[in-house]
DNA sequence: TTGAAAGCGCTAACAT
DNA sequence: ATGTTAGCGCTTTCAA
């Protein structure tokens, strides 16, 4: 049996009497206010003398209110500070999908680059996207629950493998959600996965540098990557270009590192006249390390990075890069989403491997 | 009178009577599956032969479930590919809240550091924050309206005053948002603000060129500005640098209108030998500016930026700016929206303004 | 123009 | 260990 609305004469129930959880909460900074419930539509109703669903279609907007009625609707949900439930409003008028975006930094370009890029894509399918950031390696199960608390899916992005790694472990029991890792390694066996052609582009990136005629190229590679894109370039080189000079310096993932990899470049005897490197950051900070090591870019050493992030436009020399389809790639996330979503497996998403192309700005 | 809970003898409700609006929607794009409904609660306790709560219990990791019963659920969820819908969960567990980020451009590292600081502060209370890019002036409402469905209150950040424009235009009928505006004047009477302290931040740089020997000093100011800075600048120099000669350029808030200003000023006779910028991107875009047109930063003229964004550092020179605490703009930016949401008055919510801090690098 | 009833999908409290 | 009942706060028929 429904138990009817409550009627005007019944009295406002004691605030200590109504459950914490249903206010408008605070958790960890206290503060509780005076009125501990958050007004809901009944309350609203009893204030103004009508019913809830009038409530509703003056709220609303709706037709068939008189314009007495709105106003005195309006001026009792202003007076109780009142604000519809979204979950509420949710629940009745039709599930929406909110997918959850977790992002190990977002002031690396990367990683914010490519959140615009979902938030776009997401939007023209009328998703919504909830953002959590990784700030330690201890945080990561915690975001991940948040996020699991409102997202029906999840996008991974911008993470360092021993995130990752952390994140597959994290099995706390909990129904884990579709989850698809853009540009990176699978968390675990549900995850999908989009990838991009990063094996083409290096070849691409090489052949370019070597018909410039640089004859003596180094790869920074990226100390917590796959070995990947290394493989790739000492493969290329030596299928292509058996008469070019290699070198690998391995650094830190990040703009640091790029730059102490270019100071180790710089001391070289032969130095080398071109450099790949595994991302933009590390790119730009090789800029950075050749540029206070006395060492001319692109005159005595051209750089290709690896992202095309619209911030190597920004930096002199500006970076000449292997560019992400972003939009391309945030699209093909989000179908992923889309599909495990209606139950497919993540073995079926195998799609083709995304291209880069070529951007060519100064440094190279 | 409650409808009971349909029983196994009932047969699944053929796909084509049930209402769209509760499958797992595809909008605009189609391609609905043979199942247009969404598997609930219901259907998978129909499936594994037990009640909703038995499935609740068995998902949730709750106590009381035997095994056996647990892994048939478990199967039967798999089976139906079941979502728990998360407007439920939330509206039965307590409202959690959760407030939009509208930003005009996440690429722009002003949004997306500012982004990343809101994010964490909102993790740490508990909170949520979804995201909205503006795309273009055409997209705000829309952008709005998404957030709307979903956010509690909305916070508005690096959003140029024509966009704000549009925003505080579309008052479409619905209930506003409580709305926070971070650093930029407000779209409306109902809207919190949390301002910055330019006035001091232009003064303190101003001082400190002048400080190190400089003498003629310019101003990059932005287009789309309120023309405060400028005027702080202008009344300083007035004020305490008489013998200083004082230059305004007005550019396009951008990194090429930093540029712009640039080869302006470059092409001077008296050359400046200061500038101070609007923001770091226009700053960043000086450097460019001044390295094309080769003038040498810090030697030739010093350039001061403001925001303290970190990507200042990864320039060469690297930019000296006037730092942001983006940590204490985020949280006194939600300390706004849980006011606002207590029924505070955003008249009330006249906070001090936040201080900008000299934060010394190598191009001034 | 307004109200009463029904129910979205889920969980918590109380049976059994 | 499992099922039954009562709602969360809202919108949407359907009556009046």
């Amino acid at each position: 049996m429904v138990r009817p609305d409550p009627s005007p004469e019944v009295a406002d129930p004691p605030a200590d009497l109504v459950r914490t959880s249903g206010t408008v909460p605070d958790p960890a900074r206290g503060s509780q206010d005076r009125s501990a419930r958050a007004a809901t539509i009944v309350d609203v109703a009893r204030v103004a003398g009508v019913s809830r669903q009038t409530v509703t279609r003056a709220l609303n907007g709706l037709p068939d209110v008189s314009l007495a009625t709105k106003e005195r609707v309006v001026a009792a949900a202003r007076a109780l500070n009142y604000r519809p439930n979204r979950s509420a409003q949710s629940l009745v008028r039709g599930h929406s999908v909110t997918v959850g975006l977790l992002v190990e930094d977002l002031a690396n370009p990367y990683s914010s680059e490519l959140a615009g890029a979902l938030s776009s894509a997401a939007a023209a399918r009328g998703w919504a996207v909830v953002l959590a950031e990784v700030v330690s390696a201890a945080t990561v199960s915690r975001a991940v629950s948040a996020l699991a608390e409102r997202a029906d899916g999840l996008l991974v992005t911008g993470c360092r493998p021993s995130t990752l790694a952390v994140l597959s472990s994290s099995d706390d029991g909990r129904a884990t959600l579709p989850t698809v890792v853009l540009d990176g390694p699978p968390t675990g066996p549900g995850d999908a996965v989009v990838q991009l052609d990063h094996r083409a582009a290096i070849r691409e990136s090489l052949d370019f540098l070597t018909g410039q005629g640089r004859s003596r190229i180094a790869f920074i590679d990226s100390a917590e990557s796959s070995g990947m894109r290394k493989e790739a370039f000492q493969d290329r080189l030596a299928a292509q270009h058996p008469t070019t000079t290699a070198h690998v310096v391995t650094a830190v993932e990040s703009f640091q590192g790029g730059f102490d990899a270019a100071a180790t470049l710089a001391a070289l005897d032969p130095r080398p006249d071109g450099v790949l490197a595994y991302n933009d950051v590390m790119a730009l900070g090789s800029l950075s390390g050749f540029a206070s090591a006395g060492v001319r870019v692109p005159h005595e050493v051209a750089v290709v990075g690896t992202d095309g992030l619209r911030i190597g436009g920004y930096v002199t020399p500006t970076l000449t890069t292997m560019a992400i389809d972003k939009e391309a790639l945030a699209a093909a996330a989000l179908a992923a989403v889309d599909a495990l979503l209606r139950g497919a497996e993540p073995a079926d998403l195998v799609e083709e491997l995304l291209p880069l192309t070529l951007m060519r700005r100064s440094s190279a």
